[in-house]
DNA sequence: CGTATGACGTGCA
DNA sequence: GTGCACGCCATAC
């Protein structure tokens, strides 16, 4: 079907279809987007994520980091849920 | 249409 | 091991 799903809306796709305790990085997720070079667009997107239902949280940096969340507590929630979902 | 922004990645000193 | 600078793509205004 090809929707006319934007960069945007497909990477929000991608992210939300990561299992519990898994953890992709922005690279991972920008090439299952389709554009493996567009991992900037990705952490875009999700700073501007209005999508309660993706969680934006199991992406984290290539260097294995958290990277960023604009959530409770931010980059230290964002670890403190990797860690309750077991992906820590 | 053009500009500015961003939760990154990589290389080099 | 750390810090700085550049480059990349897409979105929003």
């Amino acid at each position: 079907m090809r929707n006319k799903a934007s960069f945007k809306d497909r990477v929000l796709v991608v992210v939300s279809k990561i299992p519990k305790g898994k953890t992709l990085t922005y690279k991972q997720v920008a090439a299952m987007a389709g554009s493996p070079n567009a991992y900037r667009a990705v952490g875009n997107i999700m700073s501007k994520n209005k999508d309660p239902k993706v969680p934006c949280h199991r992406v984290i940096k290539t260097s294995g980091e958290t990277g960023g969340y604009s959530g409770t507590g931010g980059r230290a929630g964002k670890v403190k849920i990797l860690k309750k979902e077991g992906a820590i």
